[in-house]
RNA sequence: GGACUGUUAGCUCAGUUGGUUUAGAGCAUUACUUUGACAGAGUAGGGGCCACUGGUUCGAGUCCAGUACAGUCCACCA
C-alpha cells in the first residue's frame, strides 16, 4: 500500500494520473521505484554492518514466491476456507473506484444532525424519532433499532414504523449495539450504506436496500429523487421532511468526514463483494503453540494479546484495492459467476465447462490484490521454496528457523499468520522465538515515520559518529519490550567507547616494544605476579556465565551493558593498570602481554554482535602475533573450567576496595599523586595481602607496605570494610575534610544499626520470619 | 468504546517466587585531582514518599483492589 501510495505520488509529480494509465505501465513504474529504493534500503543495511546474506535477498513478488502465494489462494478455495463477503469499502464516485484506506483523508467537518420523526403503524399521530447526519439514505431504511433495555421504547419494540415520504413499513428491533445516551436513542438501520448497519442487518436479517448508483446519485431503489446527487438530495428531502412535518430539529454535529486523495470528493461508504478467510478454519494449532510456549515470546506479554486476539479472531479481509502486489487469481463471467484458477488459461478451462461455446473474452480477472500479508505469511517457507518445491534440501534444513525479530504492531498481521501458515502447510511451527522490539520513537515520543520526517538520517549519524557507535546507542537504549526513545546523544556514549578500546589497543601495542622477558617468575611466585591475569580470567568466566542468562532472556542491551562495564571497568580500568609495567622499566613479561592480547580478543569476540567494525579490526591487529603461538594455545586450554575461582574474585575485590579507599584518603588529605607514602595495614586476615601487595603498592604509590597489630600515630587513616590502613607521609596533613566524612559515616551506620535492632526487637518479626532472614538481621546487626 | 501494558534518580532502565547491609546501574550533572593509553582519565558527591489511595502481611518497589496518567493494538458510533 505504501509503495503504491508513493508511486501514485511520484506520477502526480510528473503529470502522470494513475487513473490515466494501464495497469501495466503503472506497474512497470512501480517496479522502478522498487529496485531504487529497495537497494538504498539494503545498502543502509549493509553500511550498518547487518551481518545478513546477502546473496539471498528475496521478495515476495520474485516469480516463485508469486506463483506459492496465488497456489495457496487456490488450495484454502477449495478447501472452502476462502469465501465471497460483503464489506463496506470506500467509493470514490468522481473516479469510479474503490480506494485503499490511506487514500481517505479524514477531514474536520462542520456536519449537521438531523433529528426526523417516523410514524408509527396503527397509531396515527404517534412517532419515534431518530438522528441521522445523511438524511438522503432514509430511503434506505430496513429498520429502527433501539436497546432493548430502553424504557423509553420499550412498548415499540416488534412494532412497525413508516419510512417518511415513501411510507415503507420496517420493524423496530432491539439491539445492544445501540447506546442509549447518544442521539435519541434510536437508531435508523440502514444496511447499504454503513458497516455497522451491514452487520445488524445481518443479524436480524433485514433487507438490503441500495439507494445511491456508483455515480453517487439516486437509484431507482430510493424511489425519489432518481438520478438526483447525493447532496442535492441532501437539500431537497430536507426541505420536503420539513414540509410533511418530520423533522424536529436541526444540530450542528462536528465530525470527521473522508475525502478522496485522488478526486477530493465525499468518500462514500459501499458494500462490495470482497475475499475472506476463515481464521477459525486454521487459527487452532496457531494458539495453541502460543498458549503452550511452543513458541515463546520475548517479552512474554505479547502473549496475553496474542492469545486474546486468537480467541476472539475475524474473518480476514484480503481483497485490497490496489494494483501493486499479487493480483487476485479470480474470473468472472458476465453473470457474475466466479472461477478461481491459478492463470487465465485455466480460468477459461473452468468457464467453458459451464459455457461450452464461451470465448476467452468473456472473462475478466479480478481488478484487486491480495493484502500484503497474504504474501508475507508464507515468509518462513517460500523463502526456502518450502511451497513451490516442497521438500527440497533447503527449507529441510532451515525450516523451523530460531528466531524471529521484529516489531511488536505486526503481532496479528505478520506473526500470527506466519504460524498459522507453518502450521497449515508444514504442519510444523514456523520459528522456535519471537523477538519483539521496541517502537523507535523521537524524543518528543512520536513514533518515527516516513510522513512525519522524524527519523534521522542514518547515512549522515555513521559519518559523524562510526557505524559502530550508532549501533550501541541504538542497543543500549533497546531495553528488551519498552519502546525505544532515540536520542542522538546516546551514540556519543558509543563514540566514546569505540575511543576507549581504541586506546587500550594502542596500550598493549606500546608494550609490545619492550623488551620480553620469558618467565621471569618460578612457580612459587606466580600466584603473586600474575594475580592480575589469574583475576581478570576469573572475571571473564563469571561474566560469560551473566551474558549466558541475558541472552537466553533476550535482553539485550543488558548483555551489552555487562560487556561495557568488563571492556571499561574491569580491563581497563582494572586489569590494565595492575599489568601495567612500572615506569623507566623497557622489559614486560611474556606471559602477562599474551595473556593480555588473549583477553582483548576474548572481549572482542563478546563485543563483536553489537560492534561488528572496531571488534573485527582489532581482532586481526592482535591475531597476526596471538595465532599459532604454543602458550596462547596452553593458556586457553587451562580455562577449561567454566566455575570462576572465587577465591582469587575475592581478593580482586578486596584489592579494589582497598585501592579505592586509599585513594580516597589520599584524595581528602590532598596527598600529591607523586607523594610516595609508607602503608601499614591493619586486618583480621594478613594471607591475601602477600598476594595481592605488589600491585597494592603500585596502584597507591606506595615505598612500603607492613601488616601492623596497632593502630599508627600521626598517619593518614583510611578504611574499606573491616580493613584499615594507615599512610605515612613526610609532611603532615589536615585531616579536617576527612573527618566529616568518616563523621557522616559513622551517622548513616548508627540509623542503620537502629532499624536492625527495631526490627530484631519486634517481637513477632522474630517469630514469623524465616531463620535465615532472621539470621541475616543478626549479621547485619554484627557488622553494623 | 474494547483488550493489553506500563508508571522506580534530570534522562534511559534493572530490581528474578515479598526479607540479602535504612533502594541499584549507565548517561548527564557537581567538586577536587591529574595530564606518559585515553578530544580525556581518577576519586568522591548530589539527586528517589519506588504515580496516588486503600488492603493483605511480622515485613510491600515487589501481592490484591480502586483511582489518575501514559502507551499500544483493535473497533470507531448514528
Amino acid at each position: 500500500i505504501a509503495t503504491e501510495a508513493k508511486v501514485v505520488h511520484m506520477l502526480r509529480e510528473r503529470g502522470i494520473a494513475k487513473s490515466s494509465i494501464s495497469r501495466d505501465e503503472f506497474l512497470t513504474y512501480a517496479w522502478e521505484w522498487k529496485e531504487k529504493y529497495g537497494g538504498i534500503i539494503l545498502q543502509q543495511l549493509k553500511k550498518m554492518g547487518c551481518s545478513l546474506d546477502w546473496d539471498r535477498t528475496s521478495f515476495t513478488m520474485d516469480p516463485h514466491y508469486y506463483e506459492s502465494v496465488i497456489g495457496v489462494f487456490n488450495d484454502l478455495y477449495k478447501k472452502g476456507y476462502i469465501y465471497r463477503g460483503k464489506r463496506m469499502i470506500n467509493w470514490d464516485v468522481k473516479a469510479k473506484t474503490a480506494l485503499s484506506d490511506e487514500e481517505v483523508i479524514f477531514k474536520d467537518t462542520q456536519s449537521k444532525l438531523y433529528f426526523l420523526r417516523y410514524e408509527l403503524e396503527g397509531n396515527s399521530g404517534e412517532y419515534i424519532t431518530i438522528a441521522t447526519v445523511r438524511p438522503e439514505t432514509i430511503l434506505g431504511d430496513s429498520a429502527i433499532c433501539v436497546h432493548p433495555d430502553d424504557e423509553r421504547f420499550k412498548h415499540l419494540q416488534g412494532k412497525f414504523a413508516y419510512v417518511p415520504l415513501i411510507k415503507r413499513k420496517i420493524p423496530i428491533i432491539a439491539d445492544e449495539y445501540v447506546s442509549m445516551d447518544f442521539g435519541t436513542g434510536a437508531l435508523k438501520i440502514t444496511p447499504a450504506h454503513d458497516m455497522n448497519d451491514y452487520q445488524l442487518g445481518q443479524k436480524h436479517k433485514l433487507e438490503v436496500i441500495d439507494v445511491l448508483n456508483d455515480d453517487g446519485s439516486m437509484s431507482e431503489a430510493a424511489q425519489l429523487y432518481v438520478g438526483l446527487d447525493r447532496f442535492e438530495t441532501r437539500k431537497k428531502i430536507v426541505v420536503d421532511l420539513e414540509a410533511a412535518g418530520h423533522l424536529v430539529k436541526i444540530e450542528d454535529y462536528p465530525n470527521q468526514v473522508g475525502y478522496s486523495e485522488r478526486t477530493d470528493v465525499v468518500v462514500e461508504p459501499r458494500l462490495s463483494l470482497q475475499w475472506w478467510v476463515d481464521m477459525k478454519k486454521i487459527s487452532g494449532p496457531a494458539l495453541n503453540a502460543v498458549v503452550d510456549d511452543d513458541i515463546k515470546f520475548h517479552p512474554a506479554k505479547f502473549k496475553n494479546l496474542y492469545r486474546h486476539w486468537m480467541e476472539n479472531i475475524k474473518d480476514w479481509c484480503i481483497s485490497r484495492q490496489l494494483w501493486w502486489g499479487h493480483r487476485i487469481p479470480a474470473w468472472y463471467d458476465q453473470e457474475g459467476h466466479v472461477f478461481v484458477a491459478k492463470d487465465e488459461e485455466q480460468a477459461y478451462q473452468l468457464y467453458l465447462q459451464q459455457n461450452p461455446d464461451g470465448k476467452m473474452e468473456d472473462i475478466r480477472q479480478d481488478e484487486d490484490c491480495l493484502d500484503t500479508w497474504f504474501s508475507s505469511w508464507l515468509w518462513p517457507i517460500e523463502v526456502f521454496k518450502g511451497y513451490s518445491n516442497p521438500g527440497n534440501p533447503e527449507i529441510e534444513y532451515y525450516y523451523p528457523t530460531q528466531t524471529l525479530v521484529t516489531a511488536p504492531e505486526i503481532i496479528f498481521f505478520w506473526v500470527a499468520r506466519m504460524i498459522m501458515a507453518g502450521y497449515e502447510y508444514k504442519d510444523k511451527k514456523p520459528f522456535e522465538q519471537v523477538y519483539f522490539t521496541g517502537i523507535v520513537r523521537d524524543k518528543q515520543g512520536r513514533k518515527m515515520s516516513k510522513s512525519l520526517g522524524n527519523s534521522p538520517d542514518l547515512l549522515e549519524m555513521i559519518d559523524r559518529y562510526g557505524a559502530d557507535a550508532v549501533r550501541f546507542g541504538i542497543m543500549i537504549s533497546s531495553p528488551a519490550g519498552n519502546d525505544l526513545l532515540w536520542d542522538e546523544s546516546a551514540n556519543e556514549q558509543g563514540r566514546n567507547f569505540s575511543n576507549k578500546i581504541w586506546n587500550a589497543l594502542k596500550l598493549v601495542k606500546m608494550w609490545e616494544e619492550r623488551t620480553p622477558v620469558n618467565y621471569r617468575y618460578n612457580e612459587e611466585e606466580s600466584a603473586k605476579a600474575y594475580f592480575a591475569v589469574n583475576w581478570f580470567e576469573a572475571r571473564l568466566k563469571q561474566v560469560k556465565t551473566e551474558l549466558d542468562q541475558s541472552y537466553d532472556q533476550f535482553r539485550l542491551s543488558e548483555a551489552l551493558m555487562t560487556i561495557y562495564s568488563l571492556i571499561w571497568d574491569d580491563f581497563c580500568s582494572w586489569y590494565l593498570e595492575w599489568v601495567k609495567p612500572p615506569y623507566g622499566d623497557e622489559t614486560i613479561d611474556e606471559k602477562l602481554i599474551i595473556s593480555t592480547k588473549i583477553f582483548f580478543v576474548e572481549l572482542m569476540k563478546l563485543l563483536h554482535p553489537y560492534m561488528p567494525f572496531i571488534t573485527e579490526e582489532i581482532y586481526h591487529e592482535l591475531g597476526e602475533r596471538v595465532d599459532g603461538d604454543d602458550l596462547c594455545i596452553a593458556l586457553l586450554g587451562s580455562s577449561v573450567s567454566k566455575e570462576a575461582d572465587t577465591s582469587i574474585l575475592d581478593h580482586g575485590k578486596l584489592l579494589q576496595a582497598s585501592i579505592t579507599g586509599i585513594r580516597d584518603a589520599r584524595n581528602k588529605a590532598q596527598l600529591k599523586p607523586k607523594e610516595s607514602i609508607a602503608l601499614f595495614v591493619q586486618t583480621e586476615s594478613a594471607a591475601p595481602y602477600d598476594i595481592i601487595g605488589d600491585i597494592l603498592v603500585k596502584q597507591v604509590n606506595a615505598a612500603t607496605m607492613e601488616i601492623t597489630s596497632s593502630t599508627i600515630p600521626d598517619a593518614i587513616p583510611a578504611v574499606a570494610g573491616k580493613e584499615k590502613f594507615y599512610l605515612l607521609t613526610s609532611t603532615p596533613m589536615d585531616m579536617g575534610s576527612q573527618k566529616e566524612e568518616l563523621k557522616k559515616e559513622l551517622e548513616y551506620l548508627k540509623g542503620f544499626l537502629l532499624s536492625v535492632e527495631k526490627k530484631l526487637s519486634n517481637e513477632k518479626f522474630v517469630a514469623n520470619a524465616k531463620t535465615e532472614v532472621v539470621d541475616i538481621e543478626k549479621k547485619k546487626k554484627a557488622d553494623a
